[in-house]
DNA sequence: GTCTATAACGGGATAGAC
DNA sequence: GTCTATCCCGTTATAGAC
């Protein structure tokens, strides 16, 4: 049946395109994971870079519109007062946190996936990531400036960036704490994953501002290990 | 000359694989930029995959040289107490960064690979870095079991996983703020990014632990930061 | 050490029968 | 919608002249 192949199409490619790379997947590759014909993809898809926005899209569009909805929610329970900045973390994060600790397995390779989406740094990615996060990035930042109003703008665009490293890095390497704990220790329990990432990121943005003066100890600092 | 030609094609291949990553990247596409010939490529390095290996180490090696002496440095002052976090973060994070940041242009590019060689989950890259990371790896794990004794380990080992993914993000993207703020932001002062970076990691460290029963309640916990 | 030439293979895409 | 067959190009790697 159609669908069912290009189901299957999908689905493999996800796989693939998360555990060896776009460059690094052949069509050839996949059509015989997926155990469908090399014409079926360029029938069903068009060309190889179709297949990776399709395969994209099929989980970040419900995704995103799962964290504006939770956004909303959150600014509407707020009203008067601005929301948390933990409500807003909460409201980006736990979406995709949620989808690969699904015990289903349905979004599990998908965080992989969309780690690596944030790590290309050539072709088609960012592209394909400018259209489809553009809407939820703005209304996000938006809301961050409103919950932490007393924070510089530059300091605050900084720290979102490191939330998104954080988060892209926990995305792709949930099921590896191994490499970092130098392969003494186990995953941790995923249930407290979620709880765990927002704390973190939380507390990075209520960090003290680095005063533009005060940064001369760590400067000085620097300086002198330079010396050495 | 031999050197001139090696040397050409480490640089180019550096600036090629951090830009289209290692699939994506061909040899001929490396000597064509280079201006050498493709047996060269194979003379000097016997196959692409110890290529990509020369490069990595080329930087890799002094950088966690300096780290390893850094952290030396620390403990050795700090004495009887431990080091701080902050210092060891430094120890850690100041390096690579200083790195990217040179103005002399030499490491600029190579912080997008080394953000790569975090994020790329198949192939050498792994293996590259367990054999040129582990000893670096380990050392600064003890140092911060040592610098916040009271967080139970697996928070720890979460919150290291955290702070990897902050800096790699940062290496690989630290001249693409723009993206995060939603294209209306200049990249901010690169002079400042070290005790930016320190500062939010430092505080996500310093972050209170989720308690173990309470990590269900989120709903609780976002309610009480709502009151605030 | 550096070149040319070529081996040996895998890649994405398409035409056209069914 | 699905298949086979094929085009045409790019890939890594090597052999052997200079």
């Amino acid at each position: 049946m159609s669908t069912d192949t290009k189901q299957k199409i999908l689905d493999v490619a996800e796989q693939l395109f998360a555990e060896h790379g776009f460059a690094g997947t052949s069509l050839r590759h996949i059509i015989t994971d997926a155990g469908v014909n090399l014409a079926a993809v360029h029938y069903h898809f068009r060309s190889k870079e179709s297949l990776l926005e399709a395969v994209i899209i099929r989980r970040t569009a419900p995704l995103n519109e799962e964290r504006l909805a939770l956004l909303d929610k959150v600014e509407r329970e707020a009203e008067r007062s601005a929301a948390s900045v933990e409500e807003i973390l909460l409201a980006f994060l736990g979406p995709p946190i949620r989808l690969i600790l699904n015990p289903s397995g349905e979004g599990r390779i998908f965080g992989k996936l969309m780690g690596r989406l944030h790590s290309e740094t050539n072709l088609c990615f960012l592209e394909i990531a400018k259209k489809h996060f553009d809407v939820v990035s703005q209304r996000f930042h938006a809301a961050l400036v409103r919950a932490v109003p007393d924070l510089p703008v530059d300091d605050l665009n900084w720290r979102v960036h490191f939330a998104i490293g954080a988060m892209a890095h926990t995305l792709s390497f949930w099921d590896r704490l191994e490499v970092v704990s130098h392969g003494k220790l186990k995953t941790g329990d995923p249930e407290t994953l979620i709880p765990r990432l927002v704390g973190f990121i939380a507390a990075g943005f209520r960090a003290p501002v680095v005063a533009r003066q005060a940064t001369g100890h760590l400067k000085k600092k620097a300086a002198v290990e330079r010396r050495r």
